[in-house]
DNA sequence: ACGCTACGTTACGTTAACGTAAGCGTAAGC
DNA sequence: GCTTACGCTTACGTTAACGTAACGTAGCGT
């Protein structure tokens, strides 16, 4: 199951064209519901990491490129670049009948899988540090005011 | 105890310049224990996140720069701009003797911690998701390898 | 038919965070 | 005394990730 589904729709769209039940954004909905420009959209479908269908000359941005877009959005909260993240998005939606590069997305995936673990590590690390210092910047300040200036 | 030592030695430093037991750094040996440039820590300096000593013209890296250097490169591997940081930097070696600046720094230090606690959230939910997606893909590869093609 | 609005393309502009090259000063080793 | 090495400053170059301006066009409401 799961993204299985996705792959059945691509199956059948290459039979024919059923529409089925794909329920297709505009590039303003889009804009909307995930808080970007438009010229976000066409840079990143530029840059290969996103790839909505035609009407005539306008976008139809698909199931797909909204699950994508989410990943997108989220990689670059990490801090990562758009090309890390194009690399990754292949193991999210990746091409059945392409083994060696569905292999390479799995060793890049198990790759950044230990970044990420060793990224959570120093966040936690992080944190701890942060909490001591507010502790430690809100006693100063409480001793700052009651013992104004010497 | 802790920071309070630092500004300790910077009292001393103002009575006279006792050296004290404080080592500094070139900026060559610098770049060699943190793995930087000297362009990036003349860059920083310029940003006013450090602030080496000089022996005539060239820079001496004290213990304060040292420990500002570390964060700042943890700040960037979460994704933080330098102004970000540059803000932060003041909770760590605060000014005792500026109480409005203290206060700032308190406050931003106490979003950065909300911040950082949502973002270790969605870490562990990015982690999650990856290994389930490593899981699937290790499933699609071995069954490519077994059923070659149809 | 006409104007408005949304969408498209093309292309130049912008910001952050350095890289890189040029030219000068100076301390050290031979 | 000369060169080699390191450091300094100044300034122009570069890359990523869009912003913004200019201009064309397709639909559709009156």
């Amino acid at each position: 199951m799961r993204k299985g589904s996705l792959n059945m729709y691509a199956w059948l769209a290459k039979m024919e064209h059923f529409d089925m039940t794909e329920t297709y954004l505009s590039i303003r909905e889009m804009c909307d519901a995930y808080d970007v420009t438009p010229r976000t959209l066409r840079f990143y479908e530029s840059k290969e990491l996103l790839f909505p269908l035609r009407r005539g000359t306008k976008r139809l941005f698909t199931r797909s490129d909204r699950a994508r877009l989410k990943l997108i959005l989220r990689g670059k909260r990490f801090g990562f670049s758009l090309e890390d993240i194009r690399q990754l998005l292949d193991l999210y939606d990746p091409d059945q009948d392409n083994l060696p590069q569905m292999q390479r997305a799995y060793e890049l995936g198990k790759e950044r899988l230990v970044d990420l673990e060793a990224r959570r590590a120093e966040l936690e690390e992080t944190i701890a540090e942060l909490k001591s210092n507010l502790d430690w910047g809100a006693e100063l300040i409480a001793k700052a005011q009651t013992v104004p200036a010497d």
